[in-house]
DNA sequence: GAAGATTGAGTCGTCAATCTTG
DNA sequence: CAAGATTGACGACTCAATCTTC
């Protein structure tokens, strides 16, 4: 058994810790606000633009998923109501996401949940110095790997 | 829009810099080592042991599967003939999983392949000050998360 | 023809039910 | 009966092919 590489510990330890909190956050999501994790990103990211829309590329880029993927999700979330398809006039290949009233409710039950669990799982167990130093951590090595695949 | 936790943000970034390096791990463990980072995983425990042997429930307890999901993945493995299923005579139900020389080849390969995509994503963008940063943090957050499921 | 979205087929995992052995 | 493993049904995503609109 070869001797590992002390840094890929580290990010061994990183992954798992990774895993855990999503498996946190995906089980109390279910539970509390009837949505997955990918289903409140989606939510989340049409609720932080202005008109709480989105067309389905721009939404599968940053959701990191493929359009075909997104197509599936968002038929989910149209069943449920929280979200709509629109086509406008001046572009009918383009197809734009909305959020619903009744999506904008279920986003903000779902953040106060989600918020939660970070908290609990992940904040709470950092100091103000870890948080620091782990964001300035965490953008160096984002900017770098996003160099390649910019969204 | 809320304003939203700073944490929050902090945990985004980082789960956002594991994505992508899982990602990279995956597609460079197909390309050039013929298998999944699940099967990467499975593999490097199995050669950690003495006799490169595990039961099924342990493995997927450290695989984080569950023992449905790991009888598929045993099945593409033995299928390739990089693992084989042991029952010994002592004790019938369970099934023991042995790396054979080929599936030890294969590791050995992947390991290379892995130890690679994680020192150009992961360690090479990093000081060894933020390294040993990193490192206090992610096992302190790991001790923290891993009391209620030890494994 | 190419951008944008959807569809069908396939893959890989989960969950709950079942089978087998101690 | 309970531990351990497997199976069938299913869910969710990917990929490649297709459809629609510019």
């Amino acid at each position: 058994v070869p001797n590992p590489n002390p840094s890929l510990l580290v990010w061994r330890s990183l992954h798992l810790a990774d895993t855990a909190v999503c498996n946190e956050l995906n089980t109390r999501l279910t539970d509390q606000a009837d949505c997955s994790l990918l289903e409140h990103d989606l939510m989340a990211w049409l609720s932080a633009t202005p008109q709480r829309r989105l067309r389905m590329i721009d939404l599968a880029m940053r959701l990191r998923i493929t359009p075909g993927g997104l197509t599936r999700v968002v038929d989910r979330l149209v069943e449920r109501g929280w979200i709509r398809r629109d086509t406008l006039a001046q572009n009918r290949r383009e197809v734009q996401v909305t959020l619903t009233e009744n999506g904008l409710r279920a986003i903000n039950k779902a953040r106060q949940v989600y918020a939660n669990a970070i908290n609990d799982t992940f904040t709470h167990h950092l100091n103000s110095q870890d948080l620091e130093q782990l964001r300035r951590i965490a953008s160096k090595l984002l900017q770098q790997l996003e160099l390649d695949q910019p969204c």
